[in-house]
DNA sequence: TCTGGGGTCCTAGGACCC
DNA sequence: TCTGGGGTCCTAGGACCC
């Protein structure tokens, strides 16, 4: 038996925590840039807007309901969300953080008897001790235990906890659950299975599983195995090592000169070399591509090289070779609207044996962690290559409506009067 | 004027091997 | 006229998630 515990409106909630007067108002929190909402409060969602909804489209509903809109804080979103999760360890052991507002928890062995008195023990202890709203779906598989916790949110009466596990209650609901909000049914998936009349959950549970491979391959074989309680996807337990590692951004302003497009680039790379160093793992491949806006009518170009290197988590090293890529595709003339670096075939450091043809910089593992130890110290970017901090201001993301960073940056700590 | 970022998994098809 | 069978690996693209 599984739980999945969700923050409601969870970048919402987070800002609410530290600013009451956000309570009981529309108020929505937008994608890096300002660009598209990603969190809406329940007030928001009521008056329409909807989820990747750009705000300049709605500039005057928002004005005339006097919506608070936010910049996207995430040093607050990833700090509030450890809090979260170490609250939710108290409960259960295992446990997998499947994202920043979500976590599953294996109930198995512990109240089976009572699972939704369970949960709503969780729930407000959550809330009690962090600010988090939440909500509580119960099921025997992670898919049904994902749909629970829609129906948590969606239905009021049930006091934000919602247990599938059994048979009859859970036939009730798939019935009545569009078969296109299931985990895992995506806009393709959705589209096939209306041409095949599947409507809802439950018409895709009684789905014929030779008939669920034929149209919608292993992953909807196993979405429809997952809905009948035969569970097809493990709990994670530890975070399998990623394969890859990206920074990509849009721009604040378009970029059209080459030191500009420098600096964005190194500082993407410094960035990126940075995360995998603080996972242990080196790249053997470096990806850098950089694009024009496809909603302008700019002549469109979007291009992308990846070049194979010797593993390496060395920042000089990949801002390099980052930079020399991005020279050679850089064009003049062309309006750039986003770039970005990946780096992937990650290994771990601790393995890796040394290439006797092309070792690394002398120093380096003592300058990467004198660096890493600054920047944790003072502040990101306290210490950055030259390249990535040159060129003007103007490709850095636009952030205007940011909230402080209560509890992660000693200055933005909340000061109480008494 | 203004439209996010960071991931994973699966599949089909091509290249290549013996 | 007539040209196998079985397999692996890699890549690009599609689909999905939050």
């Amino acid at each position: 038996m599984l739980a999945l515990v969700d923050g409601n409106n969870f970048y919402v909630s987070c800002e609410r925590v530290f600013d009451p007067r956000l309570e009981g108002i529309p108020v929505g929190v937008l994608s890096n840039n300002d660009g598209c909402f990603v969190a809406r409060s329940a007030e928001l969602k009521a008056l329409g807007v909807k989820m990747g909804q750009p705000a300049f489209q709605i500039r005057d509903l928002l004005r005339r309901h006097q919506v608070r809109v936010l910049s996207s804080n995430y040093a607050l979103y990833g700090d509030m969300s450890q809090r979260v999760g170490a609250v939710l360890g108290r409960f259960a052991p295992r446990i997998e953080g499947y994202s920043i507002d979500e976590s599953f928890l294996d109930l198995s062995d512990l109240g089976a008897d009572a699972p939704v008195a369970l949960g709503r023990e969780i729930r407000a202890t959550v809330r009690r001790w962090t600010g988090i709203p939440t909500c509580v779906g119960i099921g025997p598989t992670k898919t049904l235990a994902k749909l629970a916790n829609r129906v948590a949110k969606k239905v009021p009466g049930l006091a934000g906890v919602c247990d599938l596990c059994d048979p009859e209650t859970r036939a009730r609901i798939l019935a009545d659950f569009p078969a296109a909000d299931v985990w895992g049914i995506g806009p393709a998936l959705s589209r096939k299975l209306a041409g095949v009349g599947i409507r809802t959950a439950a018409d895709l549970a009684a789905m014929p599983r030779t008939q669920a491979r034929q149209l919608l391959a292993v992953t909807g074989a196993r979405i429809v195995a997952e809905l009948q309680g035969e569970s097809c996807i493990a709990l994670e337990l530890a975070p399998p090592a990623k394969q890859a590692t990206a920074v990509t951004r849009s721009f604040g302003e378009v970029v059209t000169a080459w030191p500009d497009m420098a600096a964005a680039v190194g500082s993407f790379a410094a960035r990126a070399a940075e995360k995998i160093r603080a996972e242990g793992s080196l790249s053997a491949s470096l990806t850098v591509f950089m694009q024009t806006s496809p909603f302008r009518k700019d002549p469109q170009y979007a291009v992308g090289f990846t070049a194979t290197l010797p593993p390496t988590d060395d920042t000089l090293t990949l801002v390099s070779h980052a930079v020399r890529i991005a020279r050679g595709l850089w064009r003049d003339g062309i309006r750039f609207a986003k770039a970005g670096v990946i780096l992937q075939d990650l290994s771990p450091a601790a393995e890796y044996a040394g290439d006797l043809f092309s070792p690394p910089r002398r120093g380096s593992v003592e300058l990467m962690a004198s660096i890493d130890a600054i920047n944790a110290r003072y502040g990101r970017g306290t210490i950055s290559p030259a390249v990535a901090g040159g060129g003007r201001r103007g490709w850095r993301l636009k952030s205007q409506t940011c909230s402080p960073a209560y509890t992660t940056k000693l200055a933005d700590v909340p000061r109480v009067r008494t």
